[in-house]
DNA sequence: ATGTGC
């Protein structure tokens, strides 16, 4: 696209919006006819840049849905997606609202986990070949990757059912990992009977793999404090090294995903739904098909609780292995864990009343404030930690949910850096090996499946993710404790 | 994101 068309699109972007203040745009309910309720875009003016027309017509979209509450939000690290954009919250009213698994996305629980150790940067670096590839043999990766880890049918049941839980009560892993964990590991009423079978055949042989794309395990460390106060309560010290793993429910979740979306479609003509679009298919909240999709989703984020908690358990052997320590000793301690794809039954206050609604965030994390009763005790003080990866090569942030996330975005913040540039087009204009060796000069180790993935996820096909952090920093939505260097990344 | 596209 030529620079003079760039800016014909941006300023196209702007003049439909309204303005609220430095990092709040909204969309009038006058953009377009059906609108339920305005759009609010969480953006500053240098990545409002960022976005096209297309985008924000999707936010548009989502509230014209029925029963949805406040606004149909988007965080600073929008872009295009299924129906609903990556980076968007859409919260609706348990009566007059509906479910949609687009406001979820095919990646059911996509997330991040972060755990600590009691290295230090200088303990790491010198063998930063050796542990990558220790971890790439150890951990399977890339597109239909299988383990010659197996469960059985009873096993695969009861991930679906409880996630994490099971996986730590099975053998991988220690007891505080559960507590250090968003829904202490996994959802509440996950029903496998909503589970096809396809799912779970996809599902059984991929448990404890990392998968491709943006999915990585990273080995960090901690350059800068922001927080003192927030770092000390996370354990967390400058020249610390961190294990960082973005995974999500591999085949299983996106089982899950297409085959209730076949429901939904139907659900729509059923319920007489006006949707502006097919992607965001959906049902009412309290509707059989709602329901049972969402139990159904509860399996696929429970299976990815799980995963992420197999992989770190994986994790912590090649490190005693490596280092000759036990987890104890080397400090291997799950700090935390979120989803950034997936809906949730929560309390909110709407108009000034509590009620529940049903949240959907699709590339976007939780971020609950101090107090909050769903933050575990130990970070109770100073709220929840929100885990923001950077793109392959780039800083990662550790956030604290913030005083206004509760009354701005329905306790939500963003998620990642937020693409610039499709897939498609990335893998065909970037140089994988070009990249990895660019990055090696940086000090990053990466060893990867294949480096068409490398292309696809160079750091140039991200925004900056400073400037997004720095957007949900400023509004109070989650606030910066510590910036995460990569020093060696495994890829699918 | 994905047993990777019409």
């Amino acid at each position: 696209m030529s620079n003079q068309n760039k800016e014909k699109n941006e300023s196209d972007v702007t003049e439909e919006l309204t303005r609220v203040n430095d990092n709040i745009w909204d969309i009038p309910t006058s953009h377009a006819y059906g609108m339920n309720v305005p759009g609010r875009l969480f953006l500053s003016e240098k990545l409002m840049g960022t976005i096209d027309k297309e985008t924000v017509n999707q936010v548009a979209n989502v509230a014209m849905l029925p029963g949805i509450l406040d606004y149909s939000m988007a965080m600073p690290d929008v872009h295009l997606g299924y129906g609903f954009t990556i980076g968007g919250v859409a919260a609706f009213d348990e009566e007059e609202g509906v479910i949609s698994p687009g406001g979820v996305g095919f990646d059911i629980n996509c997330g991040v986990r972060l755990m600590k150790t009691n290295l230090l940067k200088e303990d790491a670096t010198p063998h930063m070949k050796i542990l990558t590839e220790n971890l790439f043999k150890k951990i399977p990766s890339g597109v239909g990757s299988k383990g010659e880890f197996k469960v059985t049918d009873t096993e695969l049941t009861e991930a679906f059912l409880h996630g994490s839980q099971w996986a730590v009560e099975a053998g991988y892993g220690i007891e505080s990992d559960t507590k250090n964990c968003e829904s202490y590991g996994f959802m509440e009423g996950g029903n496998p009977d909503t589970v096809g079978t396809k799912a779970r055949k996809r599902g059984r042989p991929q448990f404890g793999t990392l998968g491709s794309g943006n999915h990585f395990l990273e080995i960090q460390y901690v350059d800068k404090i922001y927080d003192p106060v927030a770092a000390a309560a996370y354990g967390l010290e400058e020249g610390q090294v961190t294990v960082m793993i973005h995974c999500g429910s591999r085949g299983a979740g996106h089982q899950i995903c297409t085959d209730h979306l076949q429901t939904l479609n139907q659900a729509v003509k059923k319920y007489k739904i006006n949707v502006p679009d097919m992607q965001l298919a959906c049902a009412p909240a309290k509707s059989k098909e709602a329901q049972d999709y969402f139990d159904a989703m509860k399996c696929g984020a429970n299976y990815a609780w799980a995963n992420r908690q197999i992989i770190m358990h994986w994790t912590r052997e090649v490190f005693e292995q490596f280092y000759g320590k036990d987890t104890d000793a080397l400090g291997m301690e799950l700090l935390y864990d979120v989803a950034h794809n997936v809906a949730k039954y929560e309390t909110h206050e709407v108009d000034g009343k509590k009620q529940d609604v049903y949240v959907h965030r699709k590339g976007a994390t939780r971020a609950f404030p101090a107090g909050h009763p769903e933050v575990p005790q130990q970070y109770r003080d100073v709220g929840q930690p929100v885990l923001i990866p950077g793109s392959m090569g780039t800083p990662s942030f550790v956030l604290k949910g913030g005083p206004n996330s509760m009354s701005l975005s329905f306790g939500s913040a963003c998620h990642g850096a937020g693409r610039l540039m499709g897939r498609g087009k990335a893998k065909g204009s970037m140089n994988g090996e070009a990249i990895q060796e660019e990055l090696a000069r940086q000090g990053i180790t990466v060893r990867a499946e294949k480096a068409s993935v490398i292309a696809e996820e160079a750091p140039s096909v991200y925004k900056n993710s400073d400037d997004v952090v720095d957007v949900v920093d400023s509004l109070g939505i989650a606030q910066k404790v510590a910036r995460l260097i990569p020093i060696g990344v495994i890829k699918g």
